[in-house]
This record gives C-alpha cells, sequence and structure tokens, in this order.
RNA sequence: GCGGGCGUGCUGGAAUUGGUAGACAGACCGGACUUAAAAUCCGUUGGGCGUAUGCCCGUGGGGGUUCGAGUCCCCCCGCCCGCACCA
C-alpha cells in the first residue's frame, strides 16, 4: 500500500484531519439555546479493554447522525463516556493482581484513544466515567432523595450464593447448579437488599410505551410482555385438615382463570410460601424438597423447564362453591413467590403446568372449557391442555351456575360472586418486580446508608457525600473487601454518635447507567442535572445501542426520570425520544481438525484449501456467530484502521447491511470498501479539473446536463432521507449509483459547459453527502476541489426539488397479472389516455388475440393491468 | 416452558409499503491493459425451453384473499434471540 500520488492515504489524511477538527473544536457542543438542538447518544461503552466491531458499528451509526445534523444546521450534543463499574475489573484484580481502578483507567486510555483514530465526531469536554466520585456522589445524593420520597425500600430476597468464593453470582455464572469460578454447588440465600420501587410506576411505564411510537415495535413489546399487566382475581380459600377440622388461617391465590374454578383439582404453593416453610419445620420430606427447590436456580427459564413436581403438605383447600368438595395444597416447584400471592389454585385441564403436575400425581382433570361445538359429556382433555383462543366461541361445561356461558361472561360472574361473599376481589397484577440494586461487591458505587445498633438505618448526611470507594484492598481472599477492610466500614453514627458501620453493598451498574444521558448535559455541574442544560438538551433525540439492552437498561432509565422527577431533578419522564437497536458484529469461526479455535488473521487459503499460518494444519470453517474472546472470531479495530484506514471500517460498517441487522465481517467486503475510497479519490481528481465554479445554473441545459442534474438532486434526496430514518445500505447505494454516473459522465470527451457546470454540482454534492460517512476522504477531496472552509463546517447542500420528477415515466403493462410490455407516458397522464395508448400496442394486440377484455384497471403512474380471457 | 424475531440469486441485500422481483455491492467467469502481477476499465451471471425482440417457472413449504402478493390472512418447516445479579 505505498503511497503514489495517484493514491489516497488514509494514514496521512486521518490523523492531519482529526487535528484539524481538534483545533477548530468542531464538534463541541455550545449551550446556545437559540438553536435547535438534537442529542444523538450511543450506548456508552464498558472500559473491557479496547474497542471491539460492535463499538465501531455503534458509534459509527451515531456519528453519521451527529454529523449530518450538524450539516443541517443543529447545535448537536454527541457526547462520550464510560461505564466503568462492574464485575470484569474484579475479575482482573483476582486473576492478575491488578487494582480495579487501575485498570479500569488503562482501558480508558486505551479506549479513548482508538476511538479517536475513528474520527467520531464527539465533545470529548463532557467526557464521564461513572467510577469517578464526582459522578457517583452525585448519584448518592439521588439515592438519598429517593429514599426520602419513598421510591426506595430494604427487604429480603433470595439470591444464588456461591459459599467458596462468599459471593452473589448471575443465573449466568451459576452452571448445572454450581458457581462457575469455584465450582461449588450453589445455595438460595436470603439477604436484605435494598430495592428501587419500579412496581409503583408499573401502569405508567406501561401505558407511556404508546406514546415511544419511534422505538422499535419490538422492544415495546418486550417491555409490555416485561411488565406483564394481567386482569384478574385474588381471593382465599379456607382450609381444612386431613380430617375436615377447619383451620384459622386461609390461602391466598391470584388466578386471572377463576372462571375454571370448577376445574379445581389442587391448590400449589411456592417452596419459599409461609405455608410451605412452616411445614418445613415439622417435616424432613418437606424441607427436603425446599432444598431441591432452591438447587434449580432463580431463572424464571429454568423454573419453568423443569420437571413439575410438588409434595402434599397435608392440608385442604375448601372449594368456595361446592360445598364437600375439597383440593389437596402441594408445595410446588413452578409457582413463583414473587408474583401474585405465590399460590394458585390448579385447573389441570386448561392450563398446560398444571396438567404436567396433576398426571404426574394422578390427580383429576376436569374440563371446563370446551369449543361451542363439542359435547359436555364426552370431551376429554388428553396430553394438551385446552387453552382458549382469542377468537375462540368455547363454553363453560360442568361448571355448575357458570355453564353455557362464555369465558368472559363466567370471569365477570365468578369475579362478583366472590365480591358479593366477601372472599375476594378483582385485581390488576404486574410481574414487574421490584428492582433489587445492592450487590455485593466492591467495584461498584457505595450504597451511601449507615447501619447503627441504637438507630437502625440511617442515611449517610449529605453534606458527608460522596462515599468514596477505599483504594486500598485486597482481593486475596473470597468476597467482598469492603466487608473486611479495617477502617473504611467504621463510622460514627450520623443521629447518636455512636460506633456504626457503612453498609458494605454497592450499587447495581445499572444504577450508574440510568441517569448519565442526563449528566452529559452539564458534567460540571455541581448538582446532578442543572436544569436549565437539562430542558434544552433532554430528551435524547437519537439513542443507539445494542438490542440486548431492550428491557432492563431503557425500563430502568425510564423510571429513573420519573424517580428524579418527582425529587425535583428533571423536569419530564421519558429519556430517549427515539430509539434504535443495531445488530451485532459477526464473524465466520476457524477451528483445527483438533478443535481449537484459530483467529481470522492466522488463517489463509492455499491451493489445498484454508490452512493455518504457521502450523500449516487444515482449518475446519464454522458458523458466523458473533465475535467473541471464546470463538477467537475477533477482528481488531485498530489493526483494519492501520491497514485501510478508519473510513473505509466505517463505510464498510454501513453498507449492506440494514443496521438493524447482524452484520458479518468479511475481508472480501473490506477491500470493496477500500476499492470504492480509492475510486472516490480518482473520480474527485478528475472532476477537480473541471473548473468548479459557483456560478448560476446555465440556462438553458442540455439533456446530458439535465440528467446528471436530475441523478445529483435525486440522490441528494434520497440520501438525506435515509440518512434521517437510519437506512445507512440505502444510502450508500444511492451514492455508489451517483458515483457512478459521474464516472461516466467523465469519461466522455468533448463535453459542453453546462454539463461540465453539472459535473462540478454532482462532485461537490457528493462529497457532502458521503462526508458523514468518511469525513476525512470527505475532506481530503473537499481541499482537491478547491472549495474554501471544510466539510465538517459546511451546510448540507438544498435540494432542487424541481428536478425529483421525471416528465416522461415508464410503466408496466400486464395481461391478467403477468407483464407482457412497457410503456413510456407523460408523468400525470390521465386513465383514458393511457389505457387507450396501451390496448393500441402491437405485443398487448398480440397477447389479447382472441381474447375478450373483460375489464382494463389503470393506475396512472404506476401500473395497467388487462383482465382477459 | 413462555415471549419475540428472521427466511428473496453463489453471497450481503433492494423493492416507492399491494403495482415491472433481484437496485446497489461482493464473489465468480470472460475480455482489455501489462514482460508479469497488482490496480484499473468493459462485459456475463435466478432456473428451464428456445432461432426468437418469445414462453414457462421462481421470494423456506402448502393453502387463501385480490385485477395484481416478496408484501395481507391461515397452517406447516427451519434458524436465531431474551427470560430479572453479564454489561
Amino acid at each position: 500500500m505505498s503511497a503514489t500520488p495517484e493514491r489516497y492515504n488514509p494514514r496521512q489524511a486521518e490523523p492531519n484531519w482529526q487535528k484539524v477538527w481538534h483545533d477548530r473544536q468542531c464538534f463541541a457542543a455550545s449551550d446556545d439555546t437559540d438553536k435547535p438542538k438534537y442529542y444523538v447518544l450511543e450506548m456508552f461503552p464498558y472500559p473491557s479493554g479496547r474497542i471491539h466491531m460492535g463499538h465501531v458499528r455503534n458509534y459509527t451509526m451515531g456519528d453519521v447522525i451527529a454529523r449530518f445534523k450538524r450539516a443541517c444546521g443543529y447545535n448537536v450534543l454527541h457526547p462520550m463516556g464510560w461505564d466503568a463499574f462492574g464485575m470484569p475489573a474484579e475479575n482482573a484484580a483476582m486473576d492478575r493482581n491488578i487494582h480495579p481502578k487501575t485498570w479500569t483507567y488503562e482501558n480508558i486510555a486505551v479506549m479513548r484513544r482508538q476511538l479517536q483514530l475513528m474520527g467520531m465526531s464527539l465533545d470529548w469536554s463532557r467526557e464521564i466515567a461513572t467510577c469517578d466520585p464526582n459522578y457517583y456522589g452525585h448519584e448518592q445524593s439521588m439515592f438519598l432523595d429517593f429514599l426520602e420520597a419513598g421510591l426506595i425500600e430494604r427487604k429480603v430476597s433470595s439470591v444464588n450464593w456461591d459459599p467458596v468464593d462468599h459471593t452473589v453470582l448471575a443465573n449466568e455464572q451459576v452452571i448445572d447448579g454450581r458457581g462457575w469460578r469455584s465450582g461449588a454447588l450453589v445455595e438460595k440465600r436470603e439477604l436484605a437488599q435494598w430495592f428501587f420501587k419500579i412496581s409503583n410506576y408499573s401502569e405508567e411505564l406501561l401505558d407511556a410505551l404508546d406514546n415511544l411510537d419511534t422505538w422499535p415495535e419490538k422492544v415495546r413489546l418486550m417491555q409490555r410482555n416485561w411488565i406483564g399487566r394481567s386482569e384478574g382475581v385474588q381471593f382465599s380459600f379456607e382450609l381444612e385438615d386431613a380430617d375436615g377440622n377447619l383451620l384459622d388461617t386461609r390461602l391466598n391465590v391470584y388466578t386471572t382463570r377463576h372462571d375454571t374454578i370448577f376445574g379445581a383439582t389442587f391448590c400449589a404453593v411456592s417452596a419459599d410460601h409461609p405455608m410451605t416453610r412452616g411445614c418445613a419445620e415439622t417435616s424432613r420430606e418437606i424441607a427436603d424438597f425446599r432444598r431441591e427447590c432452591a438447587a434449580l436456580g432463580t431463572s424464571e427459564e429454568a423454573i419453568e423447564r423443569a420437571e413439575k413436581k410438588g409434595i402434599p403438605l397435608g392440608v385442604y383447600a375448601r372449594h368456595p362453591f361446592q360445598s364437600g368438595v375439597r383440593l389437596p395444597v402441594y408445595a410446588a416447584n413452578f409457582v413463583l413467590m414473587g408474583y401474585g400471592e405465590g399460590a394458585i389454585f390448579g385447573c389441570p385441564g386448561h392450563d398446560q403446568r398444571d396438567l404436567d403436575f396433576a398426571r404426574k400425581y394422578n390427580l383429576d382433570v376436569i374440563p371446563v372449557v370446551a369449543p361451542a361445538d363439542a359435547d359436555p359429556a364426552t370431551f376429554k382433555i388428553g396430553d394438551e391442555a385446552f387453552l382458549e383462543n382469542e377468537d375462540d366461541q368455547s363454553v363453560m361445561i360442568n361448571s355448575e351456575f357458570l355453564n353455557g356461558m362464555s369465558v368472559a361472561d363466567a370471569k365477570e360472574e365468578v369475579a362478583s360472586r366472590m365480591e358479593k361473599a366477601g372472599i375476594g376481589t378483582r385485581r390488576t397484577n404486574y410481574r414487574l418486580r421490584d428492582w433489587g440494586v445492592s450487590r455485593q461487591r466492591y467495584w461498584g458505587c457505595p450504597i451511601p446508608i449507615i447501619h447503627c445498633d441504637t438507630c437502625g438505618v440511617v442515611p449517610v448526611p449529605k453534606s458527608d457525600l460522596p462515599v468514596v470507594l477505599p483504594e486500598d484492598v485486597s482481593f486475596s481472599q473470597p468476597g467482598n473487601p469492603l466487608e473486611r477492610h479495617p477502617a473504611w466500614k467504621r463510622v460514627d453514627c450520623p443521629t447518636c454518635g455512636k460506633d456504626a458501620s457503612r453498609e458494605t453493598d454497592t450499587f447495581d451498574t445499572f444504577v450508574d447507567s440510568s441517569w448519565y444521558f442526563a449528566r452529559f448535559c452539564s458534567p460540571h455541574s455541581d448538582v446532578p442535572v442543572d436544569s436549565g442544560a437539562a430542558a434544552y438538551w433532554m430528551p435524547v433525540d437519537q439513542y443507539i445501542g445494542g438490542i440486548e439492552h431492550a428491557i432492563l437498561h431503557l425500563l430502568y432509565s425510564r423510571f429513573f426520570m420519573r424517580a428524579m422527577r418527582k425529587t425535583g431533578h428533571i423536569g419530564m419522564d421519558e429519556p430517549f425520544a427515539s430509539l434504535f437497536t443495531q445488530g451485532m458484529v459477526i464473524h465466520q469461526t476457524y477451528r483445527t481438525e483438533a478443535g481449537e479455535w484459530v483467529v481470522p488473521t492466522d488463517v489463509i487459503s492455499g491451493p489445498q484449501g484454508l490452512r493455518h499460518a504457521e502450523t500449516g494444519e487444515p482449518i475446519i470453517v464454522g458458523p458466523s456467530e458473533k465475535m467473541s474472546k471464546a470463538k477467537k472470531n475477533v477482528v481488531d479495530p485498530e489493526h483494519i484502521i492501520e491497514q485501510y484506514g478508519a473510513d473505509t471500517a466505517r463505510w464498510f460498517m454501513l453498507s449492506d447491511t440494514p443496521p438493524e441487522r447482524d452484520i458479518e465481517w468479511t475481508e472480501a467486503g473490506v477491500e470493496g470498501a477500500w476499492r470504492f475510497t480509492q475510486r472516490l479519490w480518482r473520480t474527485i481528481g478528475e472532476a477537480s479539473q473541471v473548473a468548479i465554479t459557483d456560478a448560476p445554473v446555465p440556462d438553458p441545459l442540455d439533456d446530458a446536463a439535465m440528467a446528471l442534474r436530475r441523478a445529483t438532486h435525486q440522490a441528494l434526496k434520497a440520501v438525506s432521507d435515509d440518512i434521517s430514518a437510519l437506512r445507512f445500505n440505502r444510502s450508500i447505494a444511492r451514492i455508489y449509483e451517483l458515483a457512478n454516473s459521474l464516472g461516466q459522465v467523465l469519461k466522455q470527451p468533448n463535453r459542453s459547459k453546462e454539463l461540465d457546470w453539472a459535473v462540478g454540482e454532482a462532485a461537490r454534492i457528493l462529497v457532502q453527502m458521503f462526508a458523514p460517512m468518511m469525513p476525512h476522504l470527505a475532506e481530503e477531496c473537499w481541499k482537491r476541489l478547491g472549495m474554501p472552509g471544510i466539510v465538517a463546517g459546511t451546510a448540507w447542500p438544498e435540494v432542487a426539488s424541481e428536478l425529483l420528477v421525471d416528465d416522461a415515466i415508464t410503466i408496466a403493462i400486464q395481461v391478467n397479472g403477468k407483464r407482457r410490455d412497457e410503456i413510456k407516458v407523460q408523468k400525470g397522464l390521465p386513465k383514458e389516455e393511457i389505457e387507450s395508448a396501451v390496448l393500441q400496442m402491437d405485443n398487448v394486440q398480440r397477447v389479447l388475440a382472441g381474447q375478450t377484455i373483460r375489464k382494463v384497471i389503470v393506475v396512472p403512474d404506476r401500473i395497467v393491468n388487462i383482465v382477459a380471457g
């Protein structure tokens, strides 16, 4: 890749233009509130070490939007920061004996430099890192405000506990019931933890989704399901013992299928239900069963997939409407304590889990809903529960006073009767649970709470904030270093002055990322968010990130805004006006015959197929998967930049594949992008030989000049629309088209003056159009064309709308739906005239020979379809 | 288990949202240039029949609605993702 004068050399050009942009402070967002604002934000990265291709894709998309909007006259905020707390830093500390802080800041330095190499138009003066006390101190202060506002509570919940590492494990860290690092059998353990009361906002968070109409439908649906609103009835059963004696406790259950009450044949309570706990004290079997359930883990998936099991508790529930009918009460592994009342009645005919359970324990299965055309006497349930479909005309059977009713009517009737009898109430229930934010870890934001033997839980006074993490910690022993720190924990109680101890739990890192976007508005303010700056910049106009954050991060952020509003920190509810979720970067996987993963740079193709570059072993190609260190199918962005330049990498990321889909990184694709940068350079070089003038449009224009102008402005319109809609792949196809047209014109000898004028216009607009994608090359080309200033400081060109419509258009002619010919007509020609012209055409006459015309459909400017037979 | 998504040439994808399927790109093959290679330029490429400017088939499979379906509806097949302490 030696630089000849003919070739564009990104290694020289890119650092040069990056310096120019920096010196001119092109990308610093001013707080000039007179200008219309545009806030574009990509999800900030975790500083894991080096940027990866996923970052390149994400940040390139955001940068295209930022540069485009800036050119369109907006005051653009495009900041960057670091989601800098989290477990990998602690893992590094344990594995490599490096302090989490050192590790994190070293990574930040590397990644900041790499992002700068990419030519991102970021406002670095606003950079924040969540592990900086200047950031997390404000987080602590908001926590105290939330606490005072009643948005936070402390309660006990169960976690996966690794008894060897003395740490809580994420579900994904539990593999076959054992801790991923220690291999120890994982226990369920009850811990007192802090919760944000997000469930206070269940209904609001759900309803407000309707207004987020520029979010992907998929994400809104995922959030709706996550919040999980259901309409049902909460009611209580009377309980009796084996001998039929009434007990003094009742069993509360929640159900959405109260219509099936006559099909109930058992009750089931969670293994963590107080009733089960009570029974476990006197029964060894029940205690064992509880232990078995605990080993299942806490994930809903594991619980639902597990074989349905239970154990009788020796008590019976009296049917509310059928005296003498009693239902055995089981503790069961598929009933979740966190949902509803942690207790259900089982109706095996109409719920698959209940049916599986009933079959296992030989319980009765009574069908109570049947298709309208079924015979109630013979309708039976086989291996599949009969579920009511939405449009089903099902009717109630075997249900006394409900017989013959629809499911909806039966629900209504049962709810009313229960309310009248005083045993139940209608209730809207949500699946959304409160957000547990306590983490028993070091590298996170300390929770600003003090525990005092006398005063109990005492908030740290705001004047004592921030509670700063101690740096002199060791990771040589398992467990949380804060727990065993000699001095940090000890503190005087702010209320009574006696010896007390600090909370040693830190926040879930989702707390850090739930408000960083608001902090970017005023990153140096001495309050969490400056209200004036936030009122101007918020909400984020375009948020871009991975689909993996579709639920938690986005839902927590939506909650946080509401909590911040309630405590006076911000004046709006929704953080992200528009959301875009981009796909992953994937790559083929390579293995040796022995099954070892091989990095792509070690694979060479030779006459005998793919071989290992060093050992010569044959290489087996596997499917394309998300780039991961584990499978070694990674390509290092910095390596690509060194080889081809940032513009080529950026261009490749935007070409061909729609941004929401997974993109496959291929060497051939990168080569193609590289060749195109060179082609643009040559084309612009040739165009620069033509005098570029700012003379007005020559009048009249010859046909060739007119055609090129049309192509230019049609491309400009399409590219503008496509960038606005984040359809980068389509805008790139249009740029190729214009580059092709311009290249063709430049090959023509003896061009007219008018055509050369159009060449100048096309070249100038072409450069501006690809500038958001390949900003360095664009600056170099701009200079070559002799244009004043820099592209980054130049307004987006205006579309000459009179050139967008061709006066003659080609429309297809179909006979019986099959295309037979086409006709070129004046745009807007009336139906009748099109019809008569078409019917006279030779091809049409030929195809129609001997047939009767039954109907002629003419859609002006679109199509003609002749129905004949 | 529950919930969601996707399926178009050899490949990535496009299709004005019901109106000429395959834009644009990659790859391959052929040609030009070159001592040669690279680069560049030109051309071919969904399948089948065929002398044809012609016909038939074709958007995972099957059925339906419609003058007209890649697009809308129903059923089926295949692949992928999420499921609350990874971030």
